[in-house]
RNA sequence: GGGCGUGUAGCUCAGGUGGUUAGAGCGUUACGUUGACAUCGUAAAGGUCGCAGGUUCGAGUCCUGCCACGCCCACCA
């Protein structure tokens, strides 16, 4: 398709436009697709994250994606086949809040099926949720899903990230479950994923379990309370201080310090819990320390990780009364593990929680606490920290209950070992994954009891009484995949059998998003062309620090235990946006800041600029001053393009493809050699993964081109013998916009395209090869000239400026001290410096020296700019 | 408590392997507008390079200690 009907520049610079004509012409000559036929050492790879749907996308994302952009551009510049996928992480608890909240709407897995319900959107809706049937709210996750996808592309295409978009994936695609299905078979079949029933770190408001990568401290305010405990038997008591008296009906056991002195002579004893009269052991313990609170303490099931570690190995019985909604459930306190010395006493003050909220069931045992005198004082406030779910509001339970775990604990040297491997930028980050491999703790529970997700690709049998066979679960074959165990039949079974005696039941739980996640490279392989030469590991893979734990972490391991092979060579780790109180930039502010509204204001290519500036693993301010300083250099390209289309369309060479061979003067090939070096330098810092080296060094010498090259040559260029600067000109607006153009995609290929000496086999500036020293062969020579005259420049400015005389003051006369070998070389190119300086006949005095001096600048002082 | 990072001009940031008067952009001030410039240019002011020691002929740069800020992890009755 023909970029632009007139090939004329315009007048003025108009970034929707340029923008708009840019993405048309991309998408219809397919500029940025995957070239499967090149080899896998030509082809550069990068494991793109996928972002989270869930909302709107952020300016962060422009920055860190952005930052990608721009090395797979220069990849490509430089003669690779760019793997480059882009996917959106759809499924997961993010998106279920959101549509919970969009449509007000909420799962109940019990109801049937209305196919006649259609989500609508409800502004600030103060009724209760509407419950719906788990299809209907998959349903509802996808139309939403759909719609935010939509939006987040219509942004990504604008800001110009050349995605081969043919790729595209989502995680919660038939395709992206069967990958993610089929890695659950394989590491079942090689015994690294189990099923146990276990206590397990619970979120009470979304009712599903959670894995240690996605719980975070948080502090909160609680209050000691002091409890008085009496000795079974005897007169002795004891004071036990505990931020969670709601527990006191949980209570297992009492512990201290098999050194403390104080309560040694317990041991062995029994102690009698208030308000319910068990009678519980009194034990040593390790982990119970000395100088905290009154040294004494309680086991409860559960109360922290703690009280875990500990009962596992205690052989006693679990005392569960925290439901997976957070209220109290019923408990009988005639038998078992609850036997009360006084049920009656027991059951009436447990009927006073029950069903209670754990906030609501703690104030009421402090009342009934205070009623039975067992309170010593007031309770004492604190600040300690509790553990959240990320996402949650509600302090973690720990609830026992049957998950699947993926058996990471035993890996941990193998997933050091791999991290190692891994090639980190910036190379401190390293230690991040280090530290949290060594203190995982637990293994990767990846269930989850929710709905907008994978299912596991798993039945269980039925025996006659109807109870499930957890040990021996019914595996999807890997052809069965994509499957739902809660819609689909298992082979040798039929849909009849289902929660039938002797037939099955589907396992319905979904796994954890970055079970997923974790497989992006395999998903992104699936989706490409088939009989591609894709394999692990990848070139690169860019992330933020904040999920170094989760989504680097659980890739690594992924691919180690399915494929023994590192999921990437190098991971780039990007900063964050912070606000200008240094706070990681909230959602709240990021409404008035949109990537829309910027790309807007100030133009995509400005905000890739500001993007670009910012180091790989620094944490910066947002500061839209930049933003500001990059369209000032867009517009500056744009008019600085338009000047050199305007000299050369004057010129012999207009359409002349061949314009190397008439560079022929020194002062342009003193130039060129300046800006070869640039191009060099640029290519290092790129290879050096420093692409905000390779901007400033462009940028920088840009601007030196157009403040001083051009305003060199601006003379010559018009005269009659001016071919050499004329070429000079094209050969260094071409060297810009490719030097720019992993950076400022749009303006480049604008340019690119109206270029008069453009021809058939010139598609898209990002099909060219960045500027190497072959670009330049035999045009460079002696860039010392070329600082001297600017130099000598400079000085003639700074004496005009500083006689408050326009620039174009004539000089009348001026001392330049320079070498023996120079001073030849200045004199044979001095057309230049008399033009640029305004320098009257016969001004210039050359005097042999060590180093270049200029002196005794006279100035035309009778001079009157034609305007005053 | 452990680990990592940061601290350079009013603001946002650059400153490989230690080397002459420490840089850029923005902002401020003054002047100008030269054949492209929704402007642009020229120039000026502005820094005890967090603090204190040490190594060295020489330290923003290396070493030690301290201070401040940020992040991650652990503990948390």
């Amino acid at each position: 398709m023909a970029y632009k009907e007139n090939n004329l520049p315009d007048n003025q610079y108009n970034s929707e436009e340029i923008e708009n004509r840019c993405i048309a012409f991309w998408d219809a000559e397919n500029i940025y697709a995957y070239d499967k036929n090149a080899s896998r050492e030509n082809t550069f790879c990068i494991d793109t994250p996928p972002p989270t749907v869930s909302g709107s996308l952020h300016i962060g994302h422009i920055f860190s994606f952005t930052q990608t952009d721009i090395t797979a551009r220069f990849q490509r510049m430089s003669g690779k086949s760019v793997f480059y996928p882009i996917g959106w992480d759809d499924n997961g608890l993010p998106t279920e809040r959101r549509v919970q909240n969009y449509y007000n709407i909420a799962c109940n897995p019990n109801l049937p099926y209305d196919p006649d319900f259609k989500p609508v959107h409800k502004e600030k809706d103060e009724t209760k949720r509407k419950e719906v049937s788990r299809k209907n709210f998959i349903e509802a996750c996808q139309m939403l899903t759909q719609e935010d996808e939509q939006i987040f592309e219509q942004v990504f295409r604008r800001i110009g990230h050349s995605y081969d978009w043919s790729l595209k994936y989502t995680t919660i695609s038939p395709e992206a479950i069967k990958v993610s299905q089929k890695s659950f078979l394989d590491l079942y079949a090689k015994n690294k994923v189990v099923s146990i029933e276990a206590p397990t770190m619970w979120d009470v408001t979304f009712k599903s379990a959670v894995a240690q990568a996605e719980v975070e401290d948080r502090e909160v305010e609680g209050f000691f309370h002091d409890i008085k405990f009496q000795v079974q038997g005897s007169d002795e008591t004891f004071i036990i201080s505990t931020t969670r008296p709601e527990l006191l009906p949980a209570c297992l056991a009492i512990v201290a310090n098999p050194e403390d002195e104080r309560y040694k002579k317990l041991f062995g004893k029994n102690a009698i819990v208030p308000l319910f009269d068990i009678s519980v052991p009194i034990l040593p313990a390790e982990h119970a320390d000395k100088d905290k609170g009154t040294g004494i303490m309680m086991v409860c099931t559960f109360g922290d990780a703690a009280d875990v570690a500990w009962w596992k190995n205690s052989g006693l019985p679990i005392k569960q009364i925290i439901g997976i909604d957070g209220r109290i459930i019923d408990v009988d306190y005639g038998v078992g593990p609850f036997s009360s010395l006084n049920p009656d006493k027991a059951k009436e003050n447990f009927a006073k929680i029950k069903g209670m909220t754990v906030k609501q069931a703690k104030e009421t045992i402090f009342a009934l606490l205070r009623q039975d005198g067992a309170l010593q004082g007031e309770p004492r406030k604190r600040i300690h920290s509790v553990k959240f779910y990320e996402k949650g509001s509600l302090p973690l339970e720990f609830v026992s209950s049957r998950q699947w775990f993926i058996k990471l604990l035993e890996e941990k040297n193998r997933m050091l070992d791999a991290g190692n491997k891994i090639n980190w930028v910036p190379e401190h980050m390293y230690h991040r994954y280090e530290e949290w491999t060594k203190g995982l703790n637990q293994d990767w529970c990846i269930s989850r009891q929710r709905f907008f997700g994978v299912p596991f690709p798993v039945w269980y049998h039925l025996d006659e009484k109807g109870n499930p066979d957890y040990n021996n679960p019914i595996l999807a074959s890997e052809k069965q995949l994509p499957v739902d165990p809660m819609s689909d039949t298992p082979i040798g079974f039929n849909e009849e059998q289902r929660n039938k005696p002797n037939g099955f039941i589907g396992d319905c739980d979904i796994m954890d998003t970055w079970a997923t996640s974790s497989l992006t490279p395999q998903i992104a392989m699936y989706f490409a062309p088939k009989n591609v030469p894709l394999a692990l590991p990848f070139d690169i893979r860019p992330q933020a620090h904040d999920i170094i734990r989760t989504w680097a972490f659980y890739t690594i391991a992924k691919a180690l235990l399915h494929e023994n092979k590192i999921p990437w060579k190098k991971i780039l780790i990007s900063g964050f946006i912070l606000d200008p109180d240094r706070k990681k930039m909230s959602k709240s502010k990021g409404n008035v800041v949109t990537p829309l509204n910027l790309i807007e204001k100030h133009s995509s290519d400005a905000v890739r600029y500001w993007a670009a500036k910012a180091r790989l693993g620094i944490d910066t301010a947002f500061e839209e001053q930049i933003m500001t300083q990059g369209r000032k250099l867009v517009v500056k390209l744009f008019n600085a393009a338009k000047f050199v289309l305007a000299i050369v369309a004057n010129s012999n060479l207009a359409s002349e493809k061949n314009y190397k061979t008439y560079i022929k003067n020194d002062l342009d090939k003193a130039w060129l050699a300046k800006l070869a070096n640039t191009a060099k330098n640029a290519q290092k810092a790129f290879l050096n993964d420093d692409y905000a080296s390779a901007l400033d060094l462009t940028e920088t010498r840009f601007w030196d081109f157009c403040d001083n090259y051009l305003e060199i040559v601006k003379k010559r260029a018009y005269s009659q013998d001016n071919n050499s600067a004329v070429a000079s000109l094209m050969l260094s607006l071409d060297t810009f916009i490719k030097l720019f153009a992993p950076f400022c995609p749009f303006i480049t290929e604008e340019i690119y395209q109206i270029r008069s000496w453009k021809d058939k086999q010139d598609i898209s500036v990002h099909k060219e090869a960045f500027p190497d020293d072959a670009s330049f062969e035999n045009l460079v020579d002696n860039e010392q000239l070329y600082d001297e005259v600017v130099n000598i420049i400079a000085e003639i400015r700074k004496a005009k400026t500083n006689a408050n005389k326009p620039l174009k003051t004539p000089v009348k006369s001026l001392q330049i001290y320079t070498t023996e070998a120079m001073k030849d070389l200045l004199l044979k190119n001095q057309t230049d410096i008399i033009n640029v300086g305004q320098i009257e006949n016969n001004g210039i005095i050359y005097i042999v020296a060590d180093k270049l001096d200029v002196k005794n600048i006279v100035l035309d002082m009778n001079f009157i700019s034609e305007k005053k």
